[in-house]
DNA sequence: TGGGATTTGTTCGTATGTATT
DNA sequence: GAATACATACGAACAAATCCC
């Protein structure tokens, strides 16, 4: 029998695929019991999973409590965004006009993938579209950097589920292309603000809305239901 | 009988400590049973206290091999040090110009304790004067940058330990109160190269010197016994 | 408020993998 | 290279806490 800690491997790359894909949403419970059934494994396996995810934050485990997927409030995820647009700065700091003609083919292919997924409609685009900026962070060549940015990828996407409109994913494919461009020639001048806007469009607009929708009233929000039925 | 995480807290802080004073040394190897005796816990504890640790990358863990205590190279030194350049670069643009009055008493106070400890020639001196830089990204108020700061002051110390010169404690008091008395008057423009030298000093150092020795020939190596042996 | 069902926290025996002689 | 010693990986079972009527 494989003694290694590839089940736990398996269960922990299942889950958070879950969790990204929002088959999982946050504040599910995750009972060690059940996730173990449907691996196939025992309850002390799924639970250094569990914890892998939870030094992650993408689950929450509170003593005695059990796991659940973890469910970031807006100060959290406020918090996130601004540490990943510093993040993300520095990663494009230390990329502009320095990509090798391998990395300039890498990054393509990956905007290829994405443009592909997003044409034919399936749902992986996403994942290839914070791929995308997680493929960046790891061509620094500083493990700490795409380390990082692996994390803040996945919890970008686990609030952008909570908070996001269903339709933040339109016309990024475009951005990253001009994002490529721009590390290529080394026009550091347009590329810091270009990336700048890209992530305040896919993020902060996000919450900003997810906030506002917050404070609006009932009134406000049954809205468009009313108008609904008042045209039919 | 406590059932919550407490045992698993105390174990993980009394490693880390040992970790970080150099009590337990790079490459030692933490086995879960000599561990669990020493603390009064059972191998199920400790090995989730290491597995903490681990993704701290404090301590190192190989499937079937149990865990020893990290190891890192020059390579990931470098790494680290420059991340912790950038990272503390954020820290201080977030908080230029923008201290609170409480805020600079904790920073004064703990400068205080620093320079006391540092005059009684206590070692606690060296966990006063990280624990400076750890409290400065909290002062952000952002958690992230906080909890990265942590993790990379942790490996600081580890790496220094590893690679430092024994005298690379020198004179770093009064780099401090420099720092704050930047700080306050947001006079970013001596703010940015203090930082940068501040930490250039403390820490590149160390590793430059260590890459030397490397590359020194058992010759050079040798020379200072070869003298003592002639003045004999 | 209480009690039963469920779930987590923990221990420890056994199997398996690694290191050593 | 095999045998031995040792440490880790795993899982079953029990203890304790929480949840839910």
């Amino acid at each position: 029998m494989k003694q290694r800690g590839e089940r736990v491997d398996a269960i922990y790359a299942g889950l958070r695929l879950a969790i990204l894909e929002q088959v999982l949403q946050p504040g599910t419970k995750l009972p060690e019991d059940t996730i173990g059934e449907q691996f196939g494994a025992s309850r002390t396996v799924v639970r250094r999973a569990l914890e892998l995810l939870a030094s992650e934050e993408l689950v929450d485990i509170r003593p005695n409590r059990g796991a659940t997927v973890a469910k970031p409030s807006l100060e959290e995820a406020r918090d996130l965004f601004s540490v990943r647009q510093d993040v993300e700065h520095l990663v494009i700091r230390r990329l502009c006009g320095r990509l090798t003609p391998a990395q300039v083919k890498r990054l393509e292919a990956q905007i290829e993938a994405e443009e592909r997924a997003h044409r034919e409609g399936r749902p992986e685009y996403i994942r290839h579209a914070a791929e995308f900026h997680l493929v960046l962070a790891e061509m620094t060549g500083s493990p700490l950097l795409a380390r990082y940015m692996r994390q803040l990828v996945g919890r970008s996407a686990l609030i952008l589920g909570l908070y996001g409109r269903p339709r933040w994913t339109d016309c990024s494919v475009q951005e990253h292309r001009d994002l490529v461009a721009c590390l290529v020639t080394g026009d550091w001048a347009r590329l810091e603000p270009l990336m700048h806007d890209h992530l305040e469009a896919v993020l902060s607009r996000a919450i900003d809305t997810a906030a506002h929708d917050k404070d609006r009233g009932i009134r406000d929000l049954l809205a468009p239901y009313a108008e609904a039925a008042r045209s039919a």
